[in-house]
DNA sequence: TCTTGTGAATAGATTCACAGCT
DNA sequence: AGCTGTGAATCTATTCACAAGA
């Protein structure tokens, strides 16, 4: 097996060579694997035990060359002239994006997009357990909801402490989401998904992954628009490059 | 410490070099201008009337030379030696976008999700107009949300042109969500953002964007076991390497 | 003097195309 | 015969660094 070189981003912790797992995952490839993985369950709820890396690229929607290179960065898990076996490579993917443990994930701020995400049943499928809902206001706080009472955001630090929540959803208003992302990181917290619209401070060290509906939204808009150019708008626009 | 997405999935349609005003804006530009657009509603709000390449990148998050390189692509809207207008700027990245009209957007499922979307308030704000919501449930159908009623699914592709609806956001069940593409585009949708948690098969010339908390969590906890791996198990790896 | 706008340099991601293994 | 794994080529994006202009 190869080893291609791999800068650490931000200093420290050098790895010994001799060590044969290669952990210098391209970000574009991590980002993928969850699809990866998804097409691969859904191949073995199909009780599909072995596929090829062509097949499993349409099921993802992706070109498969590229596939092949993402799975070739966790190891050599295929077979030549075979293909994948299913199970094998659901097994590896788990393990290489953690979900083989429990992460401990806490939602703070329970409005609409808090309940959402509460009763959003992938989330609690494997690898993640809502283990906190947190909420400012009053009439909120106790509530029950997916067996769990919402805690009010004063006990935030002690809760993260107590419980080992690694992850924290912050689905509050955006005037309210720095200061939760100030306290839960001075409780330890280095991992965050921010659906409020703003851009969260933070300390190197900490990853923090962004969901924003407006944003996709104005994106989709782009391209809608140019559709719409290319459609109505080339005769004038070609009168007025005639000019 | 920040990855964004860049995903991009289908469509593409060649485009003519002739132009002088490039059109060719990089997809990861695209994907920043709505951060931008934030930030600088953010300053106007607070008065400031112009800024500089280096202050509007820290509020956007970004290094300046992008933001820079970025804001190239639409023209020369800056002045040397002072920066950019803020009005100008944010008039001139609506325009962009696609904000200086207003696209009816149907949302198509209404549970959690999409309540919570309805409910969305920076969603009507500028350029967009919640125009429909669809369930396929009678429970749900009649119910008032928003000023608006549920209406069944039945009627999709009826409303949908009626009302010149461009942009369908699905916020079904997964084994919805590829049946409700399908008739969207029958009826003209060019334009998905898709919540639900499957790859939607769609012909060429249609966007989809995807927005997958699962994929998010899985991103983040592959980082957290990294940085885990890092602490505890550096000393634990050096005595499995002694073997 | 200050800041933009942009070539040039670097880094990163994707795709091609085929050697190597089953 | 068929499919993986991967160098090499290509394409895209980011960053540097400075000339040009206010």
């Amino acid at each position: 097996m190869h080893r291609p070189p791999v800068p650490w981003s931000s200093g420290q912790v050098t790895r010994r060579p001799s060590q044969a797992r290669d952990r210098g995952i391209p970000d574009a490839t991590v980002a993928r694997l969850p699809l990866y993985l998804r097409a691969l369950n859904g191949l073995a709820e199909r009780g599909i035990s072995t596929v090829s890396s062509e097949d499993l690229a349409v099921a993802a929607g992706v070109n498969s060359a590229k596939l092949r290179k993402d799975l070739s960065h966790l190891g050599s898990y295929g077979t030549r002239g075979v293909g994948y076996d299913v199970q094998y490579l659901i097994y590896q993917i788990s393990r290489e994006l953690g979900l083989t443990q429990d992460w401990a994930v806490a939602i703070v701020g329970v409005g609409n997009l808090g309940r959402a995400l509460a009763n959003y049943g992938g989330f609690v499928s494997r690898g993640f357990r809502v283990a906190a809902l947190f909420d400012a206001d009053p009439a909120v706080v106790g509530e029950r909801l997916v067996g769990m009472a919402v805690e009010h955001t004063d006990g935030l630090e002690n809760v993260i402490e107590n419980r080992g929540v690694s992850i924290v959803v912050i689905a509050t208003p955006a005037a309210a989401a720095q200061q939760v992302a100030d306290r839960v990181i001075a409780a330890g917290v280095t991992s965050i998904l921010n659906f409020a619209p703003v851009v969260l401070n933070v300390p190197d060290g900490v990853d923090v992954r962004k969901v924003d509906l407006s944003t996709e939204l104005q994106i989709l808009a782009f391209h809608e628009q140019r559709k719409a150019d290319r459609e109505t708008g080339s005769s004038m626009m070609a009168e007025a490059m005639d000019a």
